[in-house]
This record gives C-alpha cells, structure tokens and sequence, in this order.
DNA sequence: TATGAATGAGAGTTCATTCAT
DNA sequence: GATGAATGAACTCTCATTCAT
C-alpha cells in the first residue's frame, strides 16, 4: 500500500534499478573505475545487495552493459520501423548516432563503447556482447541497403562493402563525438556520413544550412 | 669502468627501457590492469625504482604511450618521405595502418588505441597525447592530399572533408584489427580503405588478386 | 490433508532431517567451513528457516554433534546387549570402532572426532559434549571389564587403568583410520587393539588370517 | 646502530617473529580463527607486512605449524642424544609427550596437534606435515626399541607392532593432556603409557610414589 | 512455518607509494 | 642510483543474522 522510502522491494525492479545505475557509473567514471560501492551507493543500498543479485562486479557490469545495448537497439527498431523509406531509414539511423535528441545521448552511449571496445581483448563477455551488437548494426545497415537498392531508391554498389565501410566510418566518427573532439563536432560528423552514404548510393542529399539543422529536418 | 651484465648503467637507458617494457604490459594486459611491479619485474629492476624514474603510476604510463606514439609517428615519416608521388604516400599510410609488417604491428598499436580512446575522457594527460596525436594524423593526410592535388594526382574534393572521413574511416576499421573480428580481416580493410580513397581521389586502384598480396607490392 | 513432495511439514522431523545434513556437511567440510547456506541447500530449504529452528550457527552445529554421538552411542548399545560373553561385546566394541561395516563408517565417525576435539578447547558445548561422550565410553569398557572378570573370562587388572588405556588406544589408533594413514589400514588397528586387549585380559585371540577377515568373522 | 622499537629490520628474524606469533594464536584461538590480523598486531605490523612475507594466509599458517614441528623434534634429539639407555631414552620420550616441563609444554604441543588432525583431510599442505612428523616418531620409536633389543635391554617383541601400539597411545593419552581432561591428568598419562612399555618390553618400571614424582625422577 | 531481501561486520588481498639504507 | 621493507587505503566478496511479509 505505502511505498517505502528505501526504493524498490522488488527483485525485478532492483536488478533494473542496479544495472541502469552501473551504467551510469561506468559511462561516468569508466569500466574500469566502477566500484561495487558506487552502484550501491546510487541505488541506496549496501554492496552486499548488489553481490546479492550479480554475484561478481564482472557480472553486474556485464550484464549492464548487455542491458543497455540490448534496450538501445530495441528503442533502434522501434523507430526505424515507422519509416516508409530506405532513406529515411538510413539517415535516422546516422542520425540517431551521430546528433543529440536521443536517450541515452550519442555522446554517452559511445563512450561505453571506447571502454566497450579496450574492454573485449580481455573479457571474454564483453567481447560476446560486442560481437552480437556489431553483427546486429551490420545486418540492419545491410538490409537497409538491399531494400533501398530493390526500390530502386539505391544504387547497386555491393551491399557488404559498403556496409562495413559505413559502419567503420560511424564507429570513427563515433570516437570523436565521445571525446568531443573540437574540430568534429556533431553535426560534422553527420554531415560527413550522410555525404558518403549518399555518395556511394546515389541519392540526393543536401547539408542543411547552418543554423537550421535540427534532428527532426535530419529525418 | 666495468659494464655490469644487469642492464643499462645510464638514466636515459633505464627510462626508454621502462618505457618500453610499460607499453608491452598495457598492450597485454590493458592499461587498468597494469602494475607497476609488472613493469619492474620486466626490466629487472624493482617497483621503487620505477617509480624514482616517474614518480607516480600515471605519469609512467601517459609517459609510455605519448612515447610510443611519438616513435611511431617518426617511423612513419621515414617511410613517407622517401617516397615520391602522393598517391604511393597515401597507399603508404593506409598500408602500415591495416596491414601486418611494421614494428610495431598494426594489431597491437590499435590496441593500444583503444586503451587510449577509452581512457581520455578521464584524463587529461592521455586526452593531450591523443588529440596532439589525431592532429598530427589529420596533418599529414590533408598535406599528402592539397600535394597530391596540386601535382595532379588527385581529383578537387574538399582536403578537409576527405581527411576527417578517411581518418575516421581509419579508426572504424583499426576496431575491426585491433578485435581481430573474423568479419574484417586486416587485408579487407586496406582494400575498402584504399577503395574509398581510390574513389574520392579519383585516383587508379585495383585490389590485388588474392594470393598476391603483399604489403611491398601495395605500395 | 495432502502430503507435499518437498519434505517434511512435521517440526521435529525438519530438526532431524537439518541435523543430519550438517553433520553431513561438517563430515565432508569441516566444522569450520561448515555453512547455514550448506545445510539449507541440503534440506531443500532457506538459510532463514534454519536460523529459525536453530538460533545460531553454534547452536546447530554442536547439536548436530550431541545427536550423531547419540545415536551412534544407541546403535552401539543395541549390538552390545545381544551379545552374551564380555570377551564377544568386547571384540563388537573394538571392532565397531575399527572395522567398516558399521553407519556412520568409523572413518567418517573419526573425523568428526576430530573436529570435535580440536573444538573442545574453546567451545563449551563442544568440549561438553564430548566429556560427557568419553566418559560414557570409558564406563562401557569399564562394565564389560568388570563383568568379565566376575564371569572369570578376564584376568583380574586394574579395570580402571586397562579402561583408560584402551580407550587411549582406539583414540589414538583412530586418528590413523580417519586420516587414511597408509601405514596402518584399519585391519591393523583392529589386530593390535586385539592383542593388546587379549594380552592383558588374558583371553585368547589370534589374527584372522589374512584374505578372511570380515567384520563378522571378527566377533 | 640503533635498534628500532618497531621490532626487527632483518627478514630471516621478522619471518621466525611471525611464524612464533602465529603459533601462539594457533594455540590460543585455533587455527579457523587465527587472523592475518592477530599475527600483524603480535607482531606489531601490518597485515599487509604479513602477506608481503607469506603471500597467503595459508602458506603462513601452514608454514608456522611446520616450523614448529620441526623446532620441536630437533629439540627431542637434542635431549635423547645425551642418555645412553634405551630404556632411558625411551622413558625420556614419554616423559616429554605427557609431562610439564618442555618448552613448548606438553599441553599446548598438543593442542597444535588436534588441529593439525582436523585440518588435515582438508589441506594437503597440513597432511604433509603431519605425516612426515608421524613417520619420523614412529621411527624414533623403532630405533630406540631396536637397539634396546639389541643391547638385552627390551624383550624380542615385534619392534613394528609395539611402535604403532605405542604411538598410538601416546596420541590418545595426548587428547587428554591437551584438553585438560580432569579423569586422566598428565601423571596418569605418563604412568600408564610407562607401565604398558615397561610390559611389553620386559623392562622394569615403578611409578613414582604419589608426591615426588616430578619430571627430573622420570628421566 | 517459510522465505527473499537486506545488511553489518569483517576477512584476505592488492598495490602504489614512501623511506631508510 | 637502487632496493627491500613497510604501510595505508581500498576493494571485492562472504556469511550469519534480521526482518517484513
């Protein structure tokens, strides 16, 4: 009947609660820096609650990790599925890399992903989440591309070249945008992916005029 | 006057030697993961000592990657500047980036990009070292570029764009190097790097027939 | 009405069945390393609910061990009292101590000895327990002496120092049975406490010839 | 020049000040309970003093258990090296394992022991001490009745059969000393375990009329 | 009766760093 | 310059026990 102060006495709802919180540790403070104590400190509890439901601080962060990849790409679907066309498609989705307006922010996601990234030579469940989560991208960037290529929105380069290069040059691009490099900013970078994914397919596209860019003109 | 069998007698010696060995430590282990007393035990010498050369854990390591960047940079001008077109210099610096045969090799100097992407946003000293570092990068591709332009080699694109894009493009596939993802071995992504800059440059380039290829015969 | 499949609802059955899973445990563990999780898991229940029956750790453990001496010391007089002569409940005496054949196995009775007198000094329970124990033992002897010398199969020793030097004897030979001791395999123990027995008893005995002896033959 | 309050500056001494501070809180506390802690503060250092020369709780535990074991049993030749009987040397024996007197003192001795039996089925380091240790008394046991037998001292007894039954009782008689059972005081220990030596080797033994038995009459 | 959630109080280790020699 | 000894400050993980339900 009454809610307690002291947060959820749900399991469910806890290991949520924890793993958002680890999350948000790590993307502050990086993988490597995120205590048991900060996790428990964020979801005011104990660090034994939290070694209570993930055992070690290698599986609490993991799974964090999975967690949010797995929901980033959900809310992914969820949007690119309301688009009629192959380009909108595709310019969402260099969209929702490179330009702000999404949750969690470009900037913040992809710096989970440099510690994602120095993370996979040494932990076998970090590489796996970063393996599915690459093959996942390159597969919905590939049939993006097959689709356009079938409604003739495209041109008929070979899809997997292509492919690989786009998402080669998002992760690039995707580094300066988690280090907030100066001389690339935002919407730079989206500038820049969107010139060569319409360079190589062949489909008009015009940077908007400084000023006037916005993510809603971006689709 | 007698040359004892342990190791250098001399300063500069003893601090290029613990540079060194700290830098095959973090390519191993990770830069979290690595201690001090690895880097003594590798030199022979002793965790104090280590630290009377660099006074804290930190400085020896931002120390041992700005070191190592500096040296391979010097390595890749060597190479450059005997060359004489633009077009083999580009294919120069595309080759030692993607494809084995330099010291050192590509994998673990990637690696050790990873560590340092991962680590900039929460320090400083990697921060500078990497940002000097991408400068430095972007320099040499855009002057090989306005070169190769001025010379007639290459098409008129606009010398910054295609730098950012092509140096981003760079550090999307050094990802793929660095993981040893099985979906982009190190010879595909010299041959789309090279591809997309054949292409915007408008410049002649074939990927060598399978079996064929080799790093003398790219350049 | 209906009976559950997941053990027993009778409370004094729960005792039981928690009293035999952690004497289970300490036999296989050791005292020290014995758990409430442990014993839980083997009962098919909670930590919680074994808390509950037993109050503390302590408290269930050392019951634990009042229960196993006993209803170990039970089994024991129940052989004893069928067996007419004192020269026959001595040679079941011994041998139950020395000879597998019995449940609990003397190997697994001895190292929960073990446990018990490394206890004793700084356990009160424990050491009670085990005061009690020892002295019902050495009365057990001390009766069968008695009666045995009254009957006349016994020579007239001091009842009181043949008491405790056996008892000494099967402590001592014990510690070899529970540690596996290559040196003296359990046939042995059993020989010499016989000798030493029969020796100063004066009743006669000789080794089973090897390849014959069972448990049976023995007494 | 100056000796430091804070106790030795020489490795060699700080390991044996250690290895005799973890003894002695063996024997207080038991050897479950036995902190790195209790060691540090004995010692009047750190706890990560007494990892920096043990690596392992373990290994310093099990170290200490060793080292005593080893002192002791030097000490024990030390003294039946100046006494030439064997019925001297074998009542000297005796005397040390059941009466005050010896530094460390029968009763603490033993206690050691009981831990060591409970703690070897568990930890092959411990085993390995005490079944080296058995075997080099039963030895001793051996050569003293061998040369006894020899010299016309002891009776033709089976030297094997006698040395197991012997130390094996000594053992026993030990659990008794070591937990101050009031029914079988050290005395009686001794007195017991010299009349059943004295029987079966033939040689003769009074003990020492009540009042003036002390340990110089024993030896 | 039964339990899942929660925690406090350690325990053992690790490791950068200091310091006397 | 070189090092062994020493330590403080963490950090992860364990576990008996409590409590609300």
């Amino acid at each position: 009947m009454k809610e307690q102060a002291g947060g959820p006495r749900d399991a469910g709802e806890r290991r949520e609660q924890m793993l958002r919180a680890a999350l948000d540790v790590i993307v502050e403070r990086g993988y490597a820096d995120t205590r048991i104590a900060d996790v428990a400190e964020r979801t005011g509890t104990s660090p034994a609650l939290v070694i209570y439901y993930f055992k070690t601080r290698d599986q609490l962060l993991t799974e964090a990790i999975r967690h949010s990849e797995d929901s980033w790409y959900a809310e992914y679907l969820r949007r690119l599925e309301k688009i009629p066309t192959a380009v909108g498609r595709l310019t969402e989705l260099i969209g929702m890399n490179c330009l702000p307006g999404t949750d969690p922010e470009p900037h913040s996601y992809w710096l989970l992903w440099l510690d994602l990234w120095a993370l996979s030579p040494r932990s076998p469940g970090v590489a796996a989440v970063r393996e599915k989560s690459d093959e996942r991208w390159r597969e919905t960037i590939r049939s993006i591309v097959l689709a356009g290529q079938e409604a003739g929105e495209f041109a008929p380069v070979d899809a997997d070249d292509f492919t690989i290069t786009l998402s080669a040059l998002l992760d690039g691009l995707a580094v300066q945008i988690a280090l907030d490099d100066p001389a690339v900013p935002p919407q730079r970078t989206y500038d820049l992916a969107m010139r060569f994914a319409a360079g190589q397919l062949g489909f008009d596209w015009e940077p908007a005029p400084a000023g006037r860019r916005t993510r809603k003109r971006a689709s």
